[in-house]
DNA sequence: AACTTTGTTGAACATTTATTCAAACTAACC
DNA sequence: GGTTAGTTTGAATAAATGTTCAACAAAGTT
């Protein structure tokens, strides 16, 4: 083997940064470049087209964003009550000025049916962390209603990465939480 | 007064039909000069940049569906019954295979903060849904009610924008939102 | 009927876009 | 140490992008 390639992941994270803030087609591959310090030559040798590091891109995301769920789920005292704290850390996230929802969710509603293959990578990761969510809550619950509760839980953390951007006031929508989310071993607050 | 003025109508629906398809990026002046059948100089005689067109196609498109939305809810037995009947609406349209979710919700979420004014407008428009739920939920609720219960309505309507791309089967996420907005007077079904 | 006003036309413009490829380079192998 | 195979380079390419503007045409005004 010739001289070594470059650091993939260093590459991917950068990608997923940009494509992350900018959307798949604001984000520009003079940008990529820019960001990565890579040239045109070795980002098309090493991913094919945008479309390629795109796809790359998602999968790198997917993986961050399911460990980092699991994390905060395994280490609380109940899988339960780590929800309502990554709920809690979903709704503070988005109170950040750089605040940018969540790359999966953006992709979704962008790509829109003509780019079928983008699509349908980007609904199997959806699946994929509904799943997890599924499979955690089947500690506390039975089967079936831990897929009902990881879809209405897909439901709601969708809602708020849209909400995120509305968002003068996290208090309100932590009320509205309490309330649909009555299965959910919130704190008792006196607020 | 020369030549009579294009329909500017007709030219909006069908700019907001190509801005919801494809997103804001996605879509091309082209594609605009080629759906409204107006030449270049027109378009940009009456709306001034590709800037100027979205701005008055959100606009456009949130007072129609804004009313559409007013309609439904007056037209039913009381308002409560109504938004069960257009939250079932909104899920029956997520099925349609060309189904596109919400400009606003699109564009709330491509358009990054390198384009504050879109950003602005977006996020007020937004509002204005949120408020009209309000004021009519104020017809069988108290003010402060209606207000969490609108809230909670648009992170529901939120999530089933993004959720009507997942969807295969409809009625799990009917039973999930009979639970989460169990405030609403759902119908019995026995299924 | 001449003049002014104003929307329309569409070719042309400068940028920017994603992508390519022949040449240069470097590390491993024989 | 020469050969080879794979990686990087970066200038170049063709296509597409948003936008402009001088010429044109039709209605209102005098």
């Amino acid at each position: 083997m010739p001289r070594p390639q470059f650091d993939r992941n260093i590459a991917l994270n950068k990608s997923v940064d940009l494509f992350w803030q900018q959307g798949f087609h604001a984000a520009s591959m003079q940008q990529v470049f820019a960001a990565t310090g890579l040239k045109p030559g070795s980002i098309y040798h090493a991913f094919g087209s945008k479309e390629g590091l795109f796809k790359e891109s998602i999968e790198h995301y997917t993986k961050l964003s399911m460990a980092k769920a699991r994390a905060q789920l395994e280490q609380a005292t109940s899988i339960s009550k780590g929800i309502c704290e990554l709920l809690e850390r979903l709704i503070n996230e988005s109170q950040n000025r750089d605040y940018c929802s969540c790359l999966l969710v953006k992709s979704q509603l962008e790509l829109n049916i003509e780019h079928p293959e983008l699509n349908q990578l980007i609904t199997q990761n959806l699946q994929k962390t509904e799943d997890q969510y599924a499979e955690l809550l089947s500690q506390e619950f039975d089967s079936d209603l831990s897929k009902i509760y990881a879809s209405s839980l897909m439901l709601h953390i969708f809602g708020i990465r849209v909400y995120g951007y509305q968002l003068k006031d996290t208090s309100q929508l932590l009320k509205s939480l309490r309330i649909s989310l009555h299965w959910l071993p919130w704190e008792n607050s006196l607020n």
